[in-house]
DNA sequence: AACACTTATTTCAAGTGTTAATTTAACGTG
DNA sequence: CACGTTAAATTAACACTTGAAATAAGTGTT
């Protein structure tokens, strides 16, 4: 129930450095005197912050700003090239490892089809092999990454150790971090794929500026990533957010988890198409991916008949599912994402919203808006890479690996007596 | 997006004194060195907190420990009578008041009834005349009481200023917080009566020690309190945990608030009478309460027959509404209240946990307990006292109100030139 | 070109806080 | 009654923020 934790003066230091940094991060470039009034911090503490940061190379000037008649702005900026970060997307057919720099822009990419399912030496060899990959294609040395973000699906604990259940792959109890940690000495983040596309969107996509909010990510499965205070909440054991298998229709159709009305059997794209075939007696054509005929169900659905209604009903039970997200958690903003959903949400957003205001309430309906997300499908790579950039701008700055070989707790300063 | 606050040196000393208080609110007695090693604050550090804790009176020692042959501990605890606090209930037949002292012991209590409805001037001065009353009755200085703390039912907006919406009362946008500072200068702190409950069940009942929980609530109408992080989470503008208008069965039954499916519609005690009647095709007695209602209900379903299938299949709805908590919280446990949540709880509380277990994902699921609540239906006025207590703790016991005529921003020191 | 004016940044003393080491206090034991 | 042990208080060293004063770097004016 204690609710801060024991701080000391260093912490300040780092607390308040982290917060410059992040203002820098999102809202740059700005002058120190911009920074001083941004943060609530004095002229005096923000200089000594940022001669921290220029002379440790996390910060760099960025030309100058004339001001009123006096002395101009210095502007400052994160330095991009200071470090770079690598994002992986442990995905359903491939494992993706991305090379960015602090600003997330991609500096080189590599991918490995994954033909034989998820055995999980394989995906860790791969890994590690695409980690010296992308470091070797842009030059960029290990010892100038700062770490290593991973999305999986599944859930994905945060305890003594990270293990990975992964249904969808056939993991158990996988000590993902362990495996990988006898292979690399990179920091390692690993986190739910879901909860990374989350992030993304959050930092750089349709939920900018948010504190509160939901990302909803629809593909052939139904899952979400719940923002509150501007991070993601993960609850006891990481798996809060399994928006698809919540109910919403007691005694409904069978959903693959086993249970019955789950919103997943009615909005999840393998749902969808299934309920369109139920709908027209039909059988799906094989060899077709579920993209394509979701694709063709919606132009279909121009014409109206059948697949009209059955988009109807989707788009009435997604904004159900909605309308419960917005009841529970009264957020600012619904992103919709995931492949199946931008494509829903491209020629549905209207009917889905006007669904969702009918089963909401009407105060906090009021407060939010419904918005498809803006990074596309393929950004839990870029996503996954947040988390180490998120930890660096949360220690302020502090945690350059370079630093990594010196004394632990003692960083910093050296009492030689010579 | 910027996560911390920028903090100065003094913060410092707020935030580790506040650790010491939480930690000897909950926790204690406790020695100085036990406080040490639980805090992770050094000894020094703690006998400077202490020492100005003990100062101001709000800790006293309270007696001594054996140590192993040495100096023996002595025994520090947060003095219960240092100052009081005072909870309001607005109900909807009667407005309650009681003052308590830091430890939640009730020292006096007054009630007024609410004949006419809840005007809102009628309603402010039953709370400013309850404060008076019970001050006078328990012989307690209102310059010795730390704050108010009132609990409504509503969304309770917390902007910059207090506002309230009260459907149930008629309130649209009533600035309570102005109207009541009209009559007193106490400190105020308002909020839903049930996010109130819910913090008294965190406190002092069946939560206790949990980080990440939900306070179901259900009475004529349906509610909950969610705790994430140990705090109540309330949303961009305190209306999250609207979970009686979530939809738990798209297109089904009509509820109050308009829209269909709402699982108050199907677990809220006035539909689960309205269900029984409609089944038995009666009419439900005019003049019998609602708890003796569902009290009469209860029993007649243990002979079978229409009342028990009603029952079931609350239980059901009650599982799957539960189920959605899980499957979106991942919370440590889920504590079921309010007075037909207790009633319903007390005979069908295995077959709602069996219903939560098929409707809920099996891997969060296991990692939550269901149970009752432990205070009772009446506990609004209390879980109200306990935000002035909170917002004590939180501030490191500085927010004595004796040191209210002080200046601001400059309390502690005065520097005399004589 | 010199000067006044304006605004941004740096410098510095003052005040506070934490830590770690040291000292003092309180107790049981032989 | 000295001695060892453990708890609490004290102290010295150091770190950090603040706010005021000083300095730097421009513009506009005469």
């Amino acid at each position: 129930m204690v609710p801060h934790q024991r701080s000391t003066v260093r912490d300040l230091r780092r607390g308040n450095s982290a917060v410059v940094l992040w203002q820098l991060y999102f809202d740059g470039p700005a002058s120190r005197q911009e920074l001083s009034r941004l943060t609530g911090l004095s002229a005096g503490t923000v200089g000594n912050v940022v001669s921290d940061l220029i002379a440790s190379g996390v910060v760099i000037t960025a030309g100058s700003m004339d001001s009123d008649g006096g002395r101009p702005h210095v502007l400052l900026r994160v330095n991009a090239g200071y470090r770079s970060v690598i994002g992986v997307d442990v995905g359903e057919t491939c494992v993706r490892v991305e090379l960015f720099d602090l600003a997330m822009t991609l500096l080189a990419k590599v991918s490995y089809e994954l033909a034989d399912g998820h055995d999980v030496e394989f995906v860790v060899d791969r890994i590690l092999a695409g980690i010296k990959a992308v470091c070797a294609e842009a030059g960029v040395s290990e010892r100038d990454v700062l770490g290593v973000g991973i999305g999986v699906s599944g859930v994905v604990e945060h305890g003594a150790e990270v293990v990975v259940h992964g249904q969808t792959f056939g993991w158990d109890a996988v000590p993902l971090e362990r495996l990988l940690r006898a292979g690399t000495d990179l920091p390692l983040h690993i986190d739910n794929g879901a909860k990374n596309m989350g992030q993304a969107e959050m930092w750089f996509g349709a939920g900018r500026g948010c504190r509160h909010a939901v990302v909803v990510l629809i593909g052939s499965g139904v899952g979400a990533s719940i923002i509150t205070h501007g991070s993601t909440y993960r609850g006891v054991t990481s798996s809060a957010g399994e928006w698809g298998h919540t109910t919403v229709h007691v005694g409904g159709r069978r959903c693959r988890c086993g249970a019955r009305g789950c919103l997943e059997a009615y909005v999840g794209a393998e749902a969808v198409l299934e309920r369109y075939q139920e709908a027209r007696r039909g059988r799906r054509r094989r060899g077709v991916s579920e993209e394509a005929a979701l694709a063709e169900l919606l132009d279909t659905a121009e014409r109206g008949g059948v697949a009209a209604e059955v988009l109807g009903e989707t788009a009435t039970y997604l904004g159900a599912g909605i309308a419960n997200l917005i009841n529970l958690f009264n957020p600012e903003r619904i992103i919709v994402g995931g492949w199946a959903g931008l494509l829903l949400g491209s020629r549905l957003l209207p009917k889905i919203t006007a669904a969702a205001a009918e089963h909401a309430l009407d105060h906090p309906f009021a407060q939010t808006s419904i918005e498809l997300g803006r990074l596309g499908p393929d950004a839990v790579a870029m996503g996954a890479a947040t988390l180490p950039v998120e930890h660096f701008l949360t220690t302020g700055g502090a945690s350059a690996p370079s630093d990594r070989d010196r004394i632990p707790h003692r960083a910093g300063k050296r009492h030689d007596s010579a």
